[in-house]
DNA sequence: AAGGTGTAGGGAAAAGCCCGGG
DNA sequence: ACCCGGGCTTTTCCCTACACCT
């Protein structure tokens, strides 16, 4: 069963805070990142790009790498009425409805990646990102905070910060009122309120509750359908009710931090705090000694050494908090499992 | 009581991108 | 691609706290 309510991130009272600050959200804002599992080595040949006007042929093809992790049990098969027109990128194989909406699109990668640093050779798309990305490696960091002293390299990232100093909460969720100091801190809230599917197709405007579900649901544009998939799974998502959970009297808490005095449940909780203060990282990976105060960490870290930089659903993309050393394959089935049920 | 497991909340780094001025 | 800088947004990641279960 659905919750009864459908909260929205545009909450219609007058002194909501705007998350949109512009009149429309154009459908590019959208936008599903392809293949981010290897920016770094993700070599893209460059080549011109020349857009005919009028150019509206559909896509020849070309889908194999950005729909790679795809290949088995979990596409699902439906028909949809076509949509006329695709214009389609190229480049990064997006697509779009209007030819106006790709033209713009265009101008991110109009020359793939021109800008390449000297020292790593990573390449960017606008000059203002390498000179970002150039003080990483000069270490500069201009921007420091007048509260804590904390330097930042980027001056919004220490507005950011401010926040913690300030307690500004800019966004607060419309269901529950809790205040949030980003904005995608509030968006992963709500969806633990319920369905928001704020993914949405660029073609037809179908919507998904993650990003790979736009990029699964690409399939059916190009003519690219396959079997159905089930399994006997439950969907962690459904959390029957998804409301009850806001944090009301807390329990005892008879063991309290001598350092700061914070205090906890369990002894263990604050065995594990004291580490932040001791600074002890009992947990060290065996491959390359990175240390951790948790052995959850240290479980998920190790996915790294086993080739496997992503740790997230390569269907929807979602990030999965792995602390617990859950078998990938059970994670990699659970959205597949949503996305099912969503279809009928 | 203790410990494992899964999730929500929150602090950041880094990059994307728009825009206005020279 | 004019080039640059300011500024805001987005993406991604990391860590902590805690509820729930065994
Ligand atoms: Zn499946
Ligand atoms: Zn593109
Ligand atoms: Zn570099
Ligand atoms: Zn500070
Ligand atoms: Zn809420």
């Amino acid at each position: 069963m659905e919750s009864p309510f459908k909260p929205s991130l545009l909450s219609p009272a007058d002194d909501q805070q705007q998350l949109v600050r512009k009149e429309e959200l154009p459908p590019e804002q959208q936008k599903w990142s392809l293949d981010q599992e290897d920016q770094e080595d993700q070599e893209v040949q460059t080549q011109l790009l020349h857009i005919k006007e009028e150019q509206e042929e559909l896509w020849t093809s070309q889908e194999g790498e950005q729909l790679q992790g795809l290949e088995e049990a979990d596409i699902t098969k439906f028909t949809f009425t076509p949509v006329p027109k695709l214009f389609n990128c190229f480049k990064c194989g997006q697509m779009f409805g209007y030819k106006k909406t790709l033209l713009t699109h265009m101008r991110a990668h109009a020359a793939e990646k021109p800008f390449s640093c000297s020292v790593c050779e990573k390449r960017f798309s606008w000059s203002d990102s390498l000179q970002k990305h150039m003080k990483i490696h000069s270490g500069e960091k201009p921007f420091s905070c007048s509260v804590c002293g904390k330097s930042f390299i980027q001056k919004g990232n220490l507005q950011v910060h401010m926040r913690t100093h300030t307690g500004e909460k800019p966004y607060s969720c419309s269901v529950c009122l809790k205040g949030f100091s980003q904005r995608s801190h509030l968006i992963d809230h709500m969806r633990c309120h319920t369905g928001e599917k704020p993914f949405s197709c660029s073609v037809c405007e179908r919507q998904f509750r993650f990003r790979g579900g736009v990029v699964r649901h690409m399939k059916i544009h190009m003519g690219e359908t396959s079997h159905e998939c089930h399994s006997g799974l439950n969907s962690v998502e459904s959390k029957d009710d998804p409301v009850s959970d806001v944090r009301c009297n807390p329990p005892d808490k008879p063991f309290s931090c001598p350092e700061c005095g914070k205090k906890f449940t369990k002894s263990g909780f604050l065995e594990t705090h004291m580490r932040i203060h001791t600074g002890e990282k009992p947990f060290s990976c065996s491959v390359c000694g990175k240390k951790y105060t948790r052995k959850g960490y240290l479980i998920q870290h190790m996915a790294v050494h086993r080739g496997e930089k992503r740790q997230s659903c390569r269907i929807c993309n979602k990030r999965f908090v792995w602390h617990s050393g859950v078998e990938l394959r059970v994670m990699f089935h659970f959205p597949c499992e949503i996305y099912c049920e969503k279809l009928n």
